[in-house]
DNA sequence: AATCGTTCCTGATAGC
DNA sequence: TGCTATCAGGAACGAT
């Protein structure tokens, strides 16, 4: 489940890896999910990664811009060396480049890649960024009296959260998940931000959670499910006031919270 | 306009 | 053992 810390990881990873590198063969394996053809990357070169919110962007020479969103499963791979039978069971695309290999697994295929920046316009605000302060988050959260947590996960409002990191936020916040967000005090608000920041920032520390299917680009695992505060610690004991973690379903998301903490 | 339910997909797991 | 049913989950889409 890539959310902005493994995205943002794996722009750091890719950065390194294939800028500079230009593309000398393409292979599209699921037409559904990559609509991306040779025409649009053979002979292009790799100019820079970048990222919004989960979406991560390719600039490709030729002023030609790749996008791909890793939904549940998807990863982004470089090998330097040739690949091998075990490196392509999930692959969906297979980047040639001159130095080594980028393949784009999915087991799920719910991810896509594809050329063009249209997703980008539809997402909110950046954590990282200026427009992530109080007055715009106030003004998010007054509009809705849905539970905190899915306006925080909704990427038209704001971009990058998933569910592992809104549920640790909201903990950090001492915020219960469920609280329609227009009731959110002013001082709350101010300390969900600062949550947000701070949890966002260790993750990208650790390098993301690799609870499922994330992996970096060189294949190794991030470390932050080692330090999850409530995410998947249903009855394990509150790290803060040692009462039992709940579980509830919110939005259909599986959500984790201390009902004594979070108020 | 806001919100809710459904859909996509496959591996892992539970239950018999 | 081996089968089937259920579940997880981001976000687009259709329905209300």
């Amino acid at each position: 489940m890539p959310e902005l810390p493994e995205v943002e990881t794996i722009k750091n990873y890719l950065k390194r890896f294939v800028v500079g590198r230009r593309i000398l063969n393409f292979e599209n394996l699921n037409k559904k999910q990559i609509k991306v053809s040779e025409n649009d990357v053979v002979g292009k070169k790799i100019l820079d990664i970048e990222r919004m919110g989960k979406i991560l962007i390719i600039k490709l020479s030729g002023n030609k811009n790749l996008t791909a969103h890793l939904k549940m499963s998807g990863q982004f791979l470089y090998f330097p060396r040739n690949l091998e039978k075990g490196d392509l069971k999930y692959a969906r695309a297979i980047f040639k480049l001159n130095k080594g290999y980028l393949v784009f697994n999915d087991v799920r295929k719910f991810g896509w890649l594809r050329v063009g920046n249209e997703e980008i316009q539809k997402l909110g605000i950046e954590p990282f960024s200026k427009k992530f302060n109080i007055k715009n988050l106030e003004k998010i959260f007054k509009q809705t009296k849905r539970p905190i947590k899915l306006v925080l996960m909704d990427q038209r409002k704001i971009a990058g959260i998933g569910n592992i990191y809104a549920n640790e936020a909201l903990f950090l916040a001492k915020i219960n998940p469920q609280k329609p967000a227009n009731k959110l005090t002013k001082i709350e608000i101010k300390r969900l931000k600062n949550s947000i920041i701070k949890i966002l920032k260790r993750a990208l520390k650790y390098e993301g959670t690799s609870s499922r299917f994330y992996l970096k680009p060189d294949q190794t695992k991030g470390r932050y499910q080692e330090k999850f505060l409530v995410y998947q610690k249903t009855s394990k004991d509150c790290s803060r006031c040692g009462k039992k973690i709940k579980k509830i379903i919110l939005g259909g998301r599986s959500t984790f919270y201390c009902s004594f903490c979070q108020k």
